[in-house]
DNA sequence: CCTGGGCATAAACATATGTGAGTGCAGCTA
DNA sequence: TAGCTGCACTCACATATGTTTATGCCCAGG
């Protein structure tokens, strides 16, 4: 199987083939993480950047009162701190939603590639910058959407994400996340997260059984959350 | 008076002289924007990104019931869609909050950068890293902090922003922005924003006339915003 | 085969924040 | 001076979402 990384570049700019043997190489190592273990720790200074290849992982931070934020939802070929390379310490922990297979890139073959590979430079800059493109929508569904809205919205992002790395079956994904990690990821409790989805699957939009998601209705979905794909910079362009 | 882009990022890493005539020098003109006029409109494809040199802008989206999100506020020294080098298509407006002076750099300037300045280019990813770390930091008090804490939260970041480079006096910064602006930042209605304002003010933690916005118990605001800085990267570091 | 734990679901009730309509002040401009 | 406009501020009332507690199902482990 390719890598999910090149698949995922590949969507935004065509790489060179010196440029992907590159990004192989860079890959040290690879590590299982089960699930619900902390594959980065908020504080740790890594030396090394975590690609995720397969699972599922969260970005977060932990309130006073022990509540939880879910600031980033992380599928196969997202890299999960490749920020840690410029940031030096981690200033929220990433988590393990499920058992997630994790290639580990040294911060010190980053920094090689920036000396060497400008493209290459700009193409995993450009994924950084996606992430804070997520992040403003994210937060512009939480400030002015509704709770139903907002769901909605993330089921679109999820499964546009996951298509486009190849895990999505017809208008099928799977999605081994529970409603309590959709309240923190939302900023809604756990019975509101309940509440919404049965909305949605009684209004005939998704149906989610176990970990099954599926589309039923697309067009309503979008709508409903106010979805447009812009931010998820899908085109191939020359960066 | 130097560079505010060359304060902002000194205070992050050593520059050599030559990165900052380098910096100087992308500069291609500057130029006026009035309070409430676009800087950058949702839809653009800019070939030249905007610098601030003074004044206050946001970036914002606009749901579909008219209301609005402010996603980020920046002050001197922001590169307000420095994004667009990569993202190509602006998927949020910029708006200019008081009269903003605006030094543009073209975007072909900024490839030149990454081809031959690698060390330069890491600062300017990471300008756009921290943009990413402050959405994640007012995700996490969007969703888990009440309206009073996430006010007290948002005016402690904006208070050590600013005296990054060298905007505030004292105690005192200057802040023109209404509240209704807050109430799009914070995603709360103006009204609320009023009263939690006026909390803040009875428990004596901050004083806010006019623009002038002074900060009277800063220990205790921070534990009411549960704020530390650590997100902000305000520590030089080789990068 | 039982048991316990994790998870989705439910109902009753509580509350933080939103809504709508209005007042008054300060600073412009005619 | 008069009138307008933008903004901070108020009050009464509405509601989306949170809280607490409980139920039942499924499945893994002993």
């Amino acid at each position: 199987m390719t890598n999910p990384l090149i698949l995922k570049l590949e969507q935004r700019d065509r790489l060179s083939d010196e440029e992907k043997k590159v990004l192989e190489n860079a890959i040290s190592r690879v590590r299982v993480v089960e699930a619900d273990e902390d594959i980065v720790r908020e504080g740790d200074r890594p030396t090394e950047s975590s690609l995720l290849l397969d699972g599922f992982a969260a970005r977060y931070k932990i309130v006073s009162n022990g509540r939880r934020q879910i600031s980033a939802l992380h599928v196969a070929g997202d890299f999960l701190d490749l920020h840690s390379f410029l940031l030096k310490t981690m200033d929220h922990g990433v988590l393990a939603l499920t058992t997630c297979r994790i290639a580990t890139v040294p911060h010190a073959t980053l920094e090689k590639i920036t000396d060497e590979y400008p493209h290459l430079t700009r193409m995993l800059w450009l994924n950084t910058l996606i992430d804070g493109a997520i992040h403003r929508e994210w937060l512009t569904a939480m400030g002015r959407l509704s709770a139903t809205a907002h769901m909605a919205h993330l089921i679109c992002e999820l499964y546009l994400r996951l298509k486009t790395v190849g895990r999505a079956e017809g208008d099928t994904v799977q999605l081994p996340i529970t409603q309590a990690e959709l309240g923190d990821t939302l900023g809604l409790s756990t019975v509101h997260v309940n509440r919404v989805l049965q909305e949605l699957r009684k209004e005939g939009m998704i149906r989610f059984q176990g970990d099954a998601l599926t589309i039923l209705d697309w067009e309503r979905l979008k709508t409903t959350g106010e979805f447009t794909s812009t931010y998820l910079n899908l085109q191939r362009e020359s960066r």
